[in-house]
DNA sequence: AATTTATTGTGATAATCATCACAAACAGTC
DNA sequence: GACTGTTTGTGATGATTATCACAATAAATT
């Protein structure tokens, strides 16, 4: 797939003409990570904004004794970085390849012109934006208030609507993340989560089955938990 | 003070032309609040964007239960109301006066209008998100990694830079809100703010005054907690 | 297939913190 | 100034959940 169809799918740029399109497709460079590999470093100047061709990232902070929050896990057609090329601060997060994937990068200043140059860029960026604050407002809501049965509930049900498929009703996540992930999403232990899902699975709520965890009834199940 | 004149001091119209901020300010419209009456409601429509002209208000989200967290409060010349008018989805967050305020509103449509006509706004605005956007993930991070006394911390050090003012080093947060607030915005309970704040003192981190705190060398204060 | 490494499961224990229940202090009103 | 309602302080208690310590699987490597 070329360069341009791929943003194409990225939903920034999905306004746009073919030949804008182009143009920007043309400014962009290709790279690609190993898994486990860090993309962007905390504390690092944030010089390029990422768009996800292949594979998934971590979105993560660290604290000083190694301990880690994830805040995200972006997919094909995500992209990153786009913050402190907007508010000029340096990075907040660290981003590793979360497995073997590749990305475009744009400079700098090739991303700042796209804005200027093609408005309706920016409002889509905005929207984008108004769509992850209102997903970081029920996160700390959900760290807030919720116990860590809801709280680990609610991390399956992000992962279900990110990389789950539907069937009758019930949601399939194919290669459920690590536990110690999912903990470090949900703000509390590998434990507590190897734990919990046995409890979800007694109410028969989920079943686990290897990398795999199907939700049934996901409809319901939401509103148990959110 | 004019209309115009008060968005001048927003950020993301600051760098309008007189001209076009006197447009923008005509459709405006100035509208007040008592304290701790209700301005935006949950799930309701979101319609309208909101310019804080003076006093602060709550952006809160509220569980089954009544229990609430506390996302952010804002204060003079800060703005609400934009994320329902960018993505198109209802609303997410209650919006509370905390003293008596008054706001500008201007109209879903006159926004978007805006947004258009002056790429410029749009990407302030995209700047103010991603600011925003910033301080959320730090607020998750707190929250699935510190202890009490570290999320309160925290809490009193957001405070001290929103509404804080420094001298000599320290900082005094002059009228420090209520305790049951802070434990909102912190994840805890009242009590532990109230002990919290006691242990605070007993090191000789803080002081407190009635109404007011003092944040005795507020670098090494944030430096110690963050 | 055997061995090593990574991930998950599970009990026991301890720490943190919410909750309950008041008392004390403060603020506003008559 | 007495009275009423809010806000804060503080002890006692119990619940939740982190942590530690392994055992049991599963996956990867030789």
């Amino acid at each position: 797939m070329s360069t341009a169809q791929h943003l194409r799918n990225v939903p920034i740029f999905s306004d746009l003409k073919d030949n804008d399109l182009n143009i920007i497709a043309e400014k962009m460079v290709s790279r690609s990570y190993e898994k486990g590999k860090m993309i962007l470093l905390e504390e690092s100047q944030g010089e390029t904004f990422f768009i996800i061709k292949s594979g998934a990232v971590k979105v993560t902070r660290q604290s000083d004794d190694g301990r880690e929050v994830i805040l995200a896990i972006l997919g094909e057609s995500d992209f990153f970085g786009e913050m402190s090329l907007l508010d000029g601060e340096g990075r907040s997060a660290n981003i590793v390849s979360n497995e073997n994937s590749e990305v475009l990068t744009l400079s700098r200043s090739d991303f700042l012109d796209c804005l200027e140059t093609y408005p309706k860029i920016a409002i889509a960026l905005l929207e984008e934006l108004a769509v992850r604050l209102r997903k970081s407002d029920q996160h700390i809501e959900s760290l807030s208030l919720s116990d860590s049965e809801h709280r680990i509930a609610i991390t399956l049900i992000r992962f279900a609507q990110e990389l789950g498929t539907i069937k009758k009703g019930d949601v399939t996540i194919k290669n459920l993340p690590f536990q110690q992930d999912i903990a470090n999403m949900a703000g509390t232990s590998r434990e507590t989560v190897s734990r919990t899902i046995k409890i979800l699975e007694d109410k028969n709520l989920v079943n686990k089955d290897k990398k795999d965890l199907i939700i049934y009834n996901f409809e319901e199940f939401r509103k148990l938990f959110s």
